[in-house]
DNA sequence: GTCTATAATTCGATAGAC
DNA sequence: GTCTATCGAATTATAGAC
């Protein structure tokens, strides 16, 4: 816009290119690194290396190694609502919306389990600032569920002696397999994450 | 034994005093930091400084940070199995066997969740030979719910989809209570691991 | 925007006096 | 066994050439 002395693209799509992917592919290579060895046992370098780059290209790119982490912790408690919520607006009855935000948690957690670390156990490496932007997130997706529960309890579906409990331990069986899962020898995430959403059923479910 | 040059103890008694007092002063500091800000955040002069301590006096009673963690690890994860072990045989059926082995894991999970942190979360810090050694201990807790679920099965108090997943499932809700538990908002850890062990039983048992 | 080189800290661990 | 002092390596981030 001000002044540029070439002219690069052709147009400027919405396509990323040039810079924006050079971002892009840091942000991947540190969100594999965050997750497999944790924030602070990666090193910028080891970003760098990943990514094919000089150490210094890292800070053309990001400011500092927490905003690489604020950036990846953001963008995946955003993915986890987002599926959250796509998975409640697509089932008709409150039994079925629970095991479809389980379903839809539980697989994201495998399948993206890099990503999913990060989110759940990386949050001492956020700045103060950042740290209360994400708790804001994590209220929302605790929220969900809590309500969920008190849905089904109120018309009669569910039976539940203590939801905030009951519903940490719903969220707690999902992000957990974050931290188990293993794509080498366990079985597939839509394996896992089907019969995850039924024991949650299980658990709160009225009748038989 | 081998020619003291001091008589300092009345007598040898199994109470700890002296040298054996202050290692494990640096073992508890070292257990509430690993806990809290996890192990590469903490530095060898955070214990040093808690247990009141210079920075160099770690090293007369543990041979390198590693080792502290090691030490922490696997009392943790001996402590887990002597609850497991306990809580079974301590019930008569097999449902009352998962409630209060549950009820043991969530508990400890909860009243000592800095030590179960470490113990969870802190796998990576381990050199490889302690890290074998951790594994057997786990795969032992592991071990011990799926034989319990295959017993529910196999007489008919349990109905189980996967034994594996099912298992995995009850340890995790159990692990993550140590990640999210916080003290001064959340409920006692005896009334958290009630009802978990209450869920537990109720994801797996027959009938109503 | 990428690089090489390096500044400024901080870390785990050791040396040596008491 | 504890301390002060410090080594040597590693870390985040910057400077400056191209």
């Amino acid at each position: 816009m001000t002044g540029e002395t070439e002219v690069t693209d052709v147009a400027t799509q919405p396509t990323e290119s040039g810079a924006d992917l050079t971002r892009s592919r840091l942000i991947e290579a540190a969100r594999k690194a965050f997750g497999e060895k944790g924030f602070h046992a990666t090193t910028t370098r080891d970003i760098a290396a990943a990514a094919g780059l000089s150490p210094a290209a890292v800070y053309v790119h990001h400011r500092t190694k927490e905003d690489l982490l604020y950036a990846i912790s953001r963008a995946g408690h955003e993915a986890i609502l987002t599926d959250m919520r796509a998975a409640i607006a697509g089932a008709p009855e409150v039994a079925g919306k629970l095991e479809a935000v389980v379903h839809a948690m539980v697989l994201r957690h495998t399948r993206e389990y890099a990503a999913a670390r990060v989110v759940n156990y990386e949050l001492d490496g956020l700045s103060a600032q950042h740290r209360e932007d994400i708790e804001k997130l994590r209220a929302q997706i605790q929220g969900i569920v809590r309500r969920l529960l008190r849905t089904g309890v109120a018309d009669g579906s569910f039976v539940v002696d203590d939801v905030r409990i009951t519903s940490n331990a719903i969220v707690a069986m999902a992000i957990d397999a974050a931290r188990w899962y293993r794509p080498a020898t366990d079985p597939a995430p839509d394996r896992i994450a089907s019969h995850h959403a039924r024991l949650a059923v299980r658990m709160v479910a009225a009748a038989g």
